[in-house]
DNA sequence: TTGTACGCGTTATCAT
DNA sequence: ATGATAACGCGTACAA
């Protein structure tokens, strides 16, 4: 009476299929595709006897057959160094908000900091074939390149601006971003100006912010007061530590550059518990604009990276589709934002 | 001579298949299946020249296929209101250090905090046929709880406890801590009680912080003084407008209540501004314990959500897989942290 | 408008 | 240890 398909499909999974929701309507499994796929192709009686079995038997479309059998994932992968920071946060959820309108889905995976991570998270990627990915930086591992280029899909690099994209590049330059946080200070009248960073061997922007930042400093003659390269994980706390390290150290110092918004805040909230007045004392400059970093006080002068809108253009790139298409390079500038703490 | 499947493949996809590199390395196609998937199975001589047709090809397994075959998915869905919020991201991330070395995939989407979004894309994310899921919250349309029942796969409720989980249930008692707040404030000697909320509409943990935090002033013959529903979305920049807000309002407060650590900061850094004392003219606590809260100056009084742990339990209860195993209810508890603003 | 047959790339099964 | 073959559930192409 029951087939033999019937019980195995069962045991391998309680799922519903295609077939079982033509059964049920009484129509063929062709009917039921189109019926949820191009509802218009399906005359008006049968879609609402479809319709009706879909909900009855509680069918959910199985994507792995169906992109198996379209060769379409619909499916976008992006690669952050970290899924905690808001940072990162705001560029997934900037694309994201792009990409679901169109019926993609995205993906995202991280490479906590490390090139090698990267390069292999990039291959368990691939796996997914997805048909777009935006990728942190423009540093990777030549392998992880090759199959980036091999992968025959938009590649976007963002965060950064390079001089060789594999694809496509939107991002900014970071070593401008630092000579202009540098460029601040000076026009502030500072010369005895210190540098803040931490985990600065991962973070290859940053480390070409400090870069920008010594240049500039040098071209007025200026060579950094003291640098403080902590070694605990970025963030606040952080911050507050190595600007505490700095104060210990005794060093006449009129201005910080922190290469990052966490730090800055940490840095601040530090310099005035230790009874330092910003900026009158200490001028402290950061980089990303936190939205925290305007609320607190005094509020931090920093350089905005617009993430939400390299977000939404990377995931535009992608859609728009196969590498030949349109710029291959945006930069998306950045901003100095002036507040209390310089 | 070339056989015409070939050349549909080479249009559907540029990608090297299975089959490619079975003939590249001269064997049948399970030989490298198995020299992939299980190498210990397949001689040392085959297996090295499997390898090397792997690389010489750039294979890369296509796990729409083999998930097709083998019904395993290897994928978990973690469902959450927002991408962009650090509370979230580190929910995630957690649950994604758990997952990821038992190869494991964590997908993550969003509902943008609305209820109709979370069933749309749990119908969508159950297409997927995750091996779990994760989502926030005990509150869900009865769609929603009948698609994650019928599902079949362990599900996670996470954020919060409630009386009737769908399966497994990870968090606190959001009235609790409300209600933890306010007793808090009382006994610092404030009566003068202000609430400073936004988006309390969709927020039904927001909510109930907010029931606890009252029921527990009214137990103390308090009524709250003042309350504050902000408009705007919840952020540092909305609680330093509703704490202008609150102070315009001219009534008589001596302590806030912040329904999450976002308005708190905000909240502090509009109160420095205006010239109040804090905690000394107004003591204010906040929800959550960002990082960013220990940090500021002065630095907030909050109530600690242990988001890590929770998606650390999270994760392994979706490992531990089937619905009958273990505890269905994780309490993970939550805890008062007093710092300088009360 | 609707249905049939085949193929998508892999894993499971069973022979060898 | 290795290989041939049948699913897996759906979409494409074409026939009816």
């Amino acid at each position: 009476m029951t087939d033999p398909g019937d019980a195995m499909r069962a045991k391998r999974r309680g799922s519903v299929t295609l077939k079982d929701v033509a059964r049920e309507a009484g129509v063929g499994i062709m009917t039921v595709s189109r019926a949820i796929n191009s509802p218009d192709a399906v005359s008006e009686k049968l879609r609402t006897r479809v319709e009706s079995a879909v909900v009855a038997l509680g069918y959910v479309p199985n994507r792995w057959a169906g992109t198996l059998a379209s060769a379409r994932s619909r499916l976008v992968t992006v690669i952050v160094p970290s899924l905690s920071s808001r940072v990162f946060g705001e560029i997934v959820s900037a694309a994201d908000a792009v990409l679901t309108p169109h019926g993609y889905q995205i993906m995202v995976s991280n490479t906590a900091f490390s090139l090698d991570d990267e390069e292999t998270v990039c291959r368990k990627v691939l796996g997914w074939r997805p048909e777009g990915i935006i990728i942190s930086g423009i540093d990777h591992n030549p392998a992880t390149r090759e199959m980036l280029m091999q992968s025959g899909i938009p590649v976007v690099e963002a965060l950064e601006l390079g001089s060789d994209p594999i694809d496509i590049n939107i991002g900014i330059s970071h070593a401008d971003a630092g000579a202009t946080a540098a460029e601040h200070l000076l026009s502030r009248g500072r010369r005895r100006i210190a540098f803040i960073g931490a985990e600065m061997d991962l973070d290859f922007r940053a480390q070409r912010r400090r870069a920008g930042f010594c240049e500039a400093l040098a071209r007025h003659g200026v060579t950094p007061a003291l640098e403080i390269h902590h070694s605990g994980r970025v963030g606040f706390a952080t911050g507050a530590r190595a600007m505490e390290e700095l104060l210990a150290s005794g060093e006449a110092v009129d201005a910080v550059f922190c290469v990052n918004d966490e730090l800055a805040v940490g840095a601040v909230g530090a310099a005035i518990r230790n009874g330092r007045a910003v900026p009158d004392d200490l001028a402290i400059i950061g980089f990303s604009d936190l939205d925290v970093s305007a609320e607190i006080v005094p509020s931090l002068t920093t350089i905005r990276l617009p993430r939400v809108e390299m977000g939404r253009l990377a995931a535009e790139a992608v859609l728009a589709g196969r590498r030949e298409t349109g710029e291959k390079r945006i930069d998306v500038g950045y901003e100095l934002v002036v507040r209390e703490s310089s």
